[in-house]
DNA sequence: GTGAAAGCGCTAACAC
DNA sequence: GTGTTAGCGCTTTCAC
């Protein structure tokens, strides 16, 4: 009978000891075959690998974290779960940890100070090897000392506009970030190919980069073929944020023949609303969203957006993180992923 | 200077032996007076808090799992986290583990059986204390190992129909479900009670379990009613597969007045169909999904559907899952959570 | 009330 | 090549 040192209800653990033993090796030695390391007899290490087999033995990882003092751990921390691309960074995420062994410690922001406090304790409780921090507030208190004790982050998503001049909302972060500026520079480009010179902005909050971004990148065109600086609106992120917008806007009689909004969710309430007050998309008013969630090719007509490569984009963290454990440096710029226009019949 | 042993890079983390040093008192007193065993003397207490504070001690969450056989730390195990209710489970999850101080170790599937053997790796190198598994596919060979070992397992979305018969997936686990079976029933009803007596089905996989519960669920009250059993047609549970199935029954002149789908995203392809036929939703044909999720709200016409409850899933797998490490038995039955008919625009 | 000492399961010098 | 010996940072008897 193996092991029977009687634990309750399941079997007690194997240890290395129990594989030394039955071996007649070490634990040293079992260690050796165990992490290929040093020099082992051949014959030896196929002993070792039998017992081992023969036992079903796992390393645990808890006793080979103390001892190596790494964790094989990357901790994440997002805002909440909910929000349509989040399951896509991830996802992107989770495949480079899962690829290299590594395993993924998932904190969320829901319960505000909180949480964080919570987080915090794990980061300095040595969870951890290294951290994600996806689209993090600004004012986030915890980053700071961070930063001080040399513990590797990469921030996702920063507000980096990709122009170069690395003025994230984090800097001095190594980051991942999106081409929010060309995005929205192709976006105005599409619709002054198209005739549109009237355009409506609707921009998400003004406290992200990625808001500053989003709109000089839209500008540049118009301004540049002479036209005057469009139009902005204030609007809450919501799908009744962008409603109600519109329909106000429609009310006062102003005039416009498009409408760009920072996120897809605005831009269907966009849709709605113009398809209350029966003015026609795209011949109208043509529309252009952000980030490409699901909900975008569903709308109707279907939305034409600026893609943001959420999935790339966790992956590139990721692995730039994984780097840095195995000894790479940080690279000192942030990383873009570009963004790409993705254009259905709301502005063809 | 404080603990300046000099780390690379960093400072050194603070141990317990180093508040021991500098409180005057020994490591032993220390884990007392975190973990309020014991009488420890109040005076000394307040000594050893205030050097906490000072120093910013830490406890090593790795050194306090070996130690005390628990990581408090448990593991969850989903398909994949691109799926659109995903986000919803593992809110839930979440929030209820991180309000007992839990950390949630998260696993993807998404590269199949190399997933799973470093999933099990995890499990066995006593990763974490419990299991959540989410929608595990019928096979899961890990499974019964996991079974026999009596490590704390709860299964998430397992195919039960909340019939108490027991009959999920994966029976012999504790589980938490949906009314399945009574939700589709809820569609039916309302179907008949607006004059629908010919519905046509498009049913989900066969072999999970939740399918047969929604396909009898629905049945039920029509055959009740003394109508034929309703039709049921094939397609992949993607838009594509709805408006594919949909396109084809319109060719052949099958005759319906209703389609009730397994899934939110197949009904959006059954409005694609109709709307592409010039078949008008409600009037000619009402549809209706089964999910709730977000696109539901947004299609055109707006969706009826019958809201799977994902996030409150996740709650009550954690929870259940956190009782039992506490002490508490599994409950010997799954735990039901409602489902809720949302009635839009595509069948009022 | 408090301390000393023995682990938890593993790795990593260092000897042989 | 392989065993011995220390730890990693904490908890937990068991004395005092």
């Amino acid at each position: 009978m193996l092991g029977a040192h009687g634990d309750l209800g399941g079997r007690m653990r194997v240890t290395i000891a129990d594989v030394a033993r039955r071996a007649r090796v070490s634990k040293a030695t079992v260690s050796r075959v165990l992490n290929n390391r040093g020099e082992v007899d051949a014959g030896t290490a196929v002993r070792v690998r039998e017992v081992i087999a023969a036992t079903g033995y796992t390393p645990s990882a808890g006793a080979v974290g103390l001892a190596r003092g790494r964790t094989q751990t990357v901790g994440v921390l997002v805002p909440h779960l909910t929000c349509p691309w989040m399951g896509d960074v991830l996802q992107g995420v989770s495949d480079v940890l899962e690829a290299h062994g590594y395993g993924l410690l998932l904190h969320t922001m829901n319960r505000g100070a909180d949480s964080v406090t919570r987080f915090t304790r794990h980061v300095s409780g040595n969870a951890f090897d290294g951290l994600l921090l996806v689209e993090p507030p600004d004012p986030l208190s915890c980053l700071t000392g961070l930063r001080e004790s040399g513990f590797p982050v990469v921030v996702v998503d920063d507000g980096d506009d990709g122009d170069g001049d690395g003025d994230g909302d984090h800097p001095g972060f190594p980051s991942v970030a999106t081409s929010n500026r060309a995005g929205a520079t192709a976006a105005a480009t599409h619709l002054l190919a198209t005739g549109r010179t009237r355009p409506v902005v609707i921009p998400g909050p003004a406290a992200l980069g990625r808001t500053r971004a989003r709109t000089e990148g839209f500008r540049t065109p118009f301004t540049a073929a002479g036209h005057p600086t469009p139009h902005h609106v204030e609007a809450d992120p919501t799908r009744a944020g962008g409603r109600t917008a519109i329909t106000a806007l429609l009310a006062e009689n102003h005039e416009f023949d498009s409408v760009f909004t920072h996120n897809d969710l605005t831009a269907a309430g966009v849709l709605d609303a113009l398809h209350e007050a029966h003015v026609d998309v795209p011949t109208q008013v043509a529309v252009i969203g952000f980030d490409d969630i699901d909900l975008a090719a569903h709308t109707q007509p279907p939305l034409t957006t600026v893609r943001r490569p959420s999935r790339e984009m966790g992956e590139a963290a990721a692995t730039i993180l994984l780097a840095n454990l195995a000894g790479a440096p940080f690279p000192t710029t942030p990383e873009i992923i570009p963004t790409e226009l993705i254009v259905r019949a709301s502005a063809p």
